[in-house]
RNA sequence: GGCCCGUUGGUCAAGUGGUUAAGACACGGCCCUUUCACGGCUGUAACAUGGGUUCGAAUCCCGUACGGGUCACCA
């Protein structure tokens, strides 16, 4: 079983040196969770922010958790994101491959080395089922972590099935995490972890460790459920003899103080909130806020383009407590996101969900696009202000008393006859003409302005609350179809 | 249960021994106004808890409570 240096010095050869390196490692499930994006987000920015590699690695040695175009999903995410790897699957690098599944005789190779190297051992055992629920691992129950070379020859040359398993020393282990700074912990209260599987296949802690050498990974970015597992992967380390990366354990995000957001309890992942009507950068934005916070004099921005991010990002910032999940400030970041596109810019985004309410071709959806930008906090909020245009709602006469414009029933009667002709007379049908008529009838009527527009509005538009006034809603209405529609509420008023 | 980690307003958070304990979201009020928004102003609201250390603790130490993580031949 022994296995030729060369082969190790040829990897080793590989590695490069002296820049900073990082790593996404999603396992291709079919979908972005939001913690996973923030960890790419982090990931990414750590090596953007200081000149380094951000690389790209697949992570599929769960066979049975496949899932059909899964890997595409993370490319298309990535990219939409701006967070571009510089060495993954799909455009190679110097330590290809970067699918695990890929790399699987690699595994084995330093598997066994470390056994040459006393660090890990062949264990012979039947699979254990229910394990002992109580306290500290009992090293001395596992009967193979001291057979004799003799002993282990014999039962490799019968063709026993195996695991290898990492002999764990006596003492305590230290590492450090550049959030949680130094941990210590007993080495009593870890287990001789299998490293190769009886199939031959490497846990995932062991891939893990070997990958992020092999590919001369500077900082390991992961959630802090595997802070527990750190002091393993730095024995793991010291024992091969090789440095040890600087770990960045984040805290999860939350759907509520106790519980982790998942897929699960139906909590939505990056697609999901891109089809809810919110806007990449806005999610990113908000989600880089989420567990981190930048220093001094801009500790109190919160606004940053991915560019800025780069510019603004420093570890230390990252916090250690898990932060909720909170629908509302998202929808708040989107909301500016929103305003601060270009008209044009806005149009293009909003069309489809004008589209989805407003049908009639002759009305100006840029316009309409105008009336949105600053009143919608997603997308998704559109269709629902604007159901008004194709045909007008129902609606009752109550409609017509509105308290802080001095409107009743009977005044708006009023002023809907006065309104009518005018309109009708307006050489063109332009806000400014609309407007201009409308201001001064008030004046001429000696009402204030709102009297007038208010019950303009409501027979326009056939709803209390609108994307705009009473000027906007008929310009976009055209003049033949707000006549009628002023007329017809003028009928309600006299019946 | 053992071990590890965490705890500043409802939420995200600044803060690293001396502050009137920032800011943002949400919420309330006011202004603007042609409804609703936008914008502007403003208000309510926090250092989990008990002991230390110190002239002085949100900041340092210990305990307690609560929450989380982890204890697989899953990742």
């Amino acid at each position: 079983m022994t296995v030729d240096r060369s082969y190790f010095a040829e990897m080793e050869a590989k590695i490069p040196h002296g820049k900073v390196r990082t790593r996404f490692a999603p396992s291709p499930t079919g979908y972005m969770h939001v913690g996973n994006l923030r960890t790419a987000l982090y990931t990414w920015l750590i090596a953007r922010s200081q000149g380094g590699t951000f690389i790209l690695r697949i992570e599929d040695t769960d066979q049975g958790r496949l899932v059909d175009g899964a890997v595409d999903v993370i490319y298309r995410t990535m990219a939409e994101c701006g967070l571009t790897h510089d060495e993954g699957p799909d455009v190679g690098g110097p330590v290809a491959p970067y699918i695990q599944s890929q790399r699987r005789d690699t595994y084995g190779k330093y598997a066994h080395l470390l056994v040459e190297l006393g660090h890990a051992y062949y264990c012979f055992c039947e699979k254990t089922e229910s394990e002992e629920d109580s306290g500290e691992f009992d090293r001395a129950a596992d009967p193979c972590r001291n057979l004799t070379a003799e002993e282990v020859r014999s039962r490799l040359d019968a063709g026993m099935p195996y695991v290898i398993r990492q002999r764990i020393p006596e003492g305590t282990t230290t590492f450090h995490d550049a959030i949680f700074g130094d941990i210590t912990v007993d080495n009593a209260t870890l287990d001789d972890q299998v490293l190769l599987k009886r199939d031959g296949l490497p846990t995932y802690n062991f891939a893990n460790v070997i990958d992020d050498h092999l590919m001369g990974i500077t900082h390991v970015v992961r959630g802090s459920e595997y802070l527990a597992s750190a002091p393993k992967y730095n024995l793991l380390y010291e024992a091969f003899g090789w440095e040890v990366p600087t770990y960045v354990h984040c805290s999860p995000v939350m759907r509520d103080a106790q519980n982790k957001m998942s897929k699960r309890h139906g909590d939505p992942s990056y697609e999901d909130l891109k089809a809810e009507g919110y806007l990449t950068e806005a999610i990113l934005n908000y989600v880089a806020l989420l567990g981190w916070s930048p220093k001094g004099e801009l500790s109190e921005q919160e606004i940053f383009s991915l560019q800025e991010l780069v510019k603004a990002f420093d570890i230390t910032g990252i916090s250690k407590s898990p932060a909720i999940f909170d629908r509302a400030k998202l929808d708040h970041f989107n909301a500016v996101y929103l305003r601060a596109l270009s008209p044009e810019d806005f149009h293009k985004v909003a069309l489809p969900y004008i589209r989805q309410a407003v049908k009639g071709e002759q009305f100006d959806t840029a316009a309409i696009a105008a009336l949105l930008q600053a009143r919608c906090e997603k997308l998704t909020d559109i269709p629902e202000k604007l159901d008004f245009f194709d045909v007008l709602p129902e609606y009752g006469i109550e409609f017509f008393t509105n308290k802080k414009s001095k409107t009743n029933p009977e005044i708006c009667r009023d002023m809907l006859r006065a309104a009518i002709p005018a309109l009708e007379k307006l050489p063109e049908w332009t806000d400014e003409a609309i407007h201009d008529t409308l201001i001064a009838l008030a004046e001429q009527l000696g009402v204030k302005n709102a009297t007038l527009m208010w019950p303009v509005r409501i027979a326009a538009a056939g709803k209390l609350v609108t994307p705009g006034g009473a000027v906007e809603i008929c310009r976009i209405l055209g003049r033949e179809e707000t006549l009628r529609r002023l007329a017809a509420g003028l009928a309600k008023l006299e019946a």
